[in-house]
DNA sequence: GTTCGAAAAGTGGTCTGACCACTCATGTCT
DNA sequence: AGACATGAGTGGTCAGACCACTTTTCGAAC
């Protein structure tokens, strides 16, 4: 009987058989696994004990379950766990003023990164926005800096990042005043030209132009 | 009935709710958690589906079960989650570089916080960890990057970072090479003298180091 | 023979009820 | 007062039963 492991969690198993399992049998991303009653009869357990292990790795993003269809080894690109556990994260440690800090480490880093980037392959992204900001004279203050984490190509940065805007309600809408869009302005030049420091300094009297008193 | 949901996952809406309830109960970590019964029925859903979304967090490392107890809200440092989830993410190349990149990106931001503070109520931390690096030769490097994050006063990049540094295998053992003793006790001082520039120098350094061929 | 549609099989989603093993508080007996 | 037995409460697991959905099968109509 599985009672002689009082001390290991059962379906902390059956994910550790799962995982043996989708390697032995070679088992790509997108293929299917065997059903619930399958797995549970192979693995000699309940067919419940099987779900919660499945269960699990699907809040991991791990595996991918459709109904009437079957359950599929995921593409872990695609992972919530960010989206899961920020909830509980930010409800733990509850600082606003933290998070709106975090923002901005992962702000300032992708304008790092991108000064950083000999290849410069993200030019004609800046000179678009830039063309942009003149001829229409406003853009979404979201839209650049989305545009900045994005093209640090780290998705993992990316989510965090957008999960952080939701908890500081940071005015990220249109730009209005004449001088937000100089900074701005400067700040995409700078990017341009790949001046860290420059680029660094516009975006701080970016921010301290937005959020003023602080 | 719960039937008129065919799209959205039961399990998600749950832990979706245990996170409200947490919440508006105002429940600690550490603290009961209503049982998987009372749970079920408060809820009007079957006790299958609660342990489903249960037995997900667990995996996730927020709660914690005692048989025979009860289950209780946990502050993930027991993370069964990183065992579980290093094999995929390794797998996937993009996710582990991601989870480096973005880890170091706390740690660099650390020491500009560091820098940047005038009032340097720090200090005292940093000439300790010199001194101990010069008498004992050695210091973890876990303890050092860790207290830089400390300092910045911001508890949820520590516990990004926390959840970050388990993800990339770095050997933040303890040190043994001379001139990583040399490397650390410059960044150290420049902490102390609150030269970003340097300091963040001396940390690259550090990294390639560390990781080399990178 | 081909095509179309209904039935069947397979699958995940959920609920119910039943045990088991364990912990803890309660109360009883010595 | 202390030691021990008991019962309530809780998580752990299982079996069986539906439901909703998708895919396959297969037979009837053309």
């Amino acid at each position: 009987m599985q009672n002689t492991k009082p001390t290991s969690k059962m379906f902390l198993d059956i994910v550790g058989e799962l995982r043996l399992m989708i390697k032995a049998e070679g088992i790509e991303v997108g293929d299917k696994l065997p059903s619930e009653r399958v797995l549970a009869e192979r693995l000699q357990v309940g067919r419940s004990t099987v779900r919660e292990a499945l269960r699990s790795l699907e809040l991991l993003g791990l595996i991918e379950t459709r109904r009437g269809e079957g359950t599929f080894l995921a593409d872990f690109k695609k992972h919530q766990l960010v989206e899961v556990l920020s909830p509980f994260i930010m409800q733990q440690t509850g600082s606003a003023k933290d998070a709106r800090d975090t923002r901005i480490i992962h702000e300032k880093a992708a304008i790092q990164s991108i000064c950083s980037d000999s290849r410069k392959q993200k030019l004609p992204v800046w000179k678009s926005l830039l063309m942009k900001l003149a001829e229409e004279g406003s853009v979404l203050r979201e839209d650049i800096v989305r545009e900045m984490i994005v093209a640090t190509d780290n998705r993992l940065s990316l989510k965090i990042w957008f999960l952080l805007k939701q908890y500081s309600r940071v005015p990220y809408g249109k730009m209005t005043e004449v001088k937000e869009n100089q900074i701005v302005s400067t700040l995409l030049e700078q990017l341009i030209e790949g001046h860290v420091f420059e680029a660094l300094n516009a975006y701080e009297r970016w921010i301290e132009e937005i959020e003023g008193e602080e």
